[in-house]
DNA sequence: CGGCATCCTAACAGATACTG
DNA sequence: CAGTATCTGTTAGGATGCCG
């Protein structure tokens, strides 16, 4: 498509340029280190199924079990502890019996909600492509084992 | 309809009933997929350093290894490869001696670095807050163990 | 120089059983 | 209901040596 979206800085440029100058190295390694962070938070398996699935409303935990069926309960527990404990996610326990134990999304996880369909809206736009590629790639790579 | 969140439970339908409590349920399991899929592809720990590394210009794979003293080899070549069987980073190797291979973003590289900018963007703004809460649960944590 | 192959460890993740 | 504990397998990732 448009290869020419993004003509970072090379154009002929030498090779290791990279940060150390110019006004186009727009990422520092406090960038790279930011993203590592989010990255770190929520680029596991499970953290954007219960952020999902929390943003359409609050949850039990037995409701995000069932709603995510993959999902063991371990790692459903250990991921609304991470999120939790990050200020994504509200733990509200219910002192009854039996107890109740609801799940919601903060004011910051529902930010971060944004940011990732941002994601999600590359995703869905590219993954054609990235797929043809990925085929393309693999193809080549098993023509090059049988050189006739 | 929303006064019983007995749904959730209906025998048979596996669906993302998310109880929809208002007009925000518009998280479906194509968008979680499509970002497991940027996530697999990008979410591991170098993608991102790669990707911001090659932003700067072409590089080569030394350079790369220089830029980001924490990788190994082994991880610089994974990742390398990752990326280029995606079609997200282009190489080039130059029938020479000694040789030389350089790396190169492609314009789907680029266009994906401008969605991580925006990741990164968030990140940048809120991680203070997040180290806040981390840091509120975790104190409140410790003062519940007993010091041995 | 630019890798790939091998070995090794640690974190991740699933299943199951048990608890308050 | 809402978890925790334990055991185990799988995978990410690091160190290093060799080779084109």
């Amino acid at each position: 498509m448009s290869d020419d979206e993004s003509r970072v800085a090379s154009a002929g440029t030498r090779a290791n340029v990279l940060r150390l100058s110019g006004p186009c190295a727009r990422w520092d390694e406090r960038d790279a280190d930011f993203i590592r962070e989010t990255l770190d938070l929520v680029g596991d398996k499970w953290s954007m199924l219960v952020i999902g699935a929390l943003a359409a409303g609050d949850a039990r935990y037995s409701d995000l079990d069932t709603e995510i069926p993959a999902v063991s309960r371990r790692m459903l527990t250990l991921t609304l502890k991470r999120l939790q404990r990050s200020g994504l996610v509200d733990r509200t326990a219910h002192a009854e019996v039996p107890p109740r134990v609801e799940y919601s999304l903060t004011g910051l996880g529902a930010s971060l909600l944004s940011a990732v369909e941002y994601l999600a809206a590359w995703s869905s736009e590219h993954h054609t492509e990235i797929r043809r590629h990925q085929d393309t790639y693999d193809r080549s790579a098993t023509e090059g084992r049988r050189p006739a």
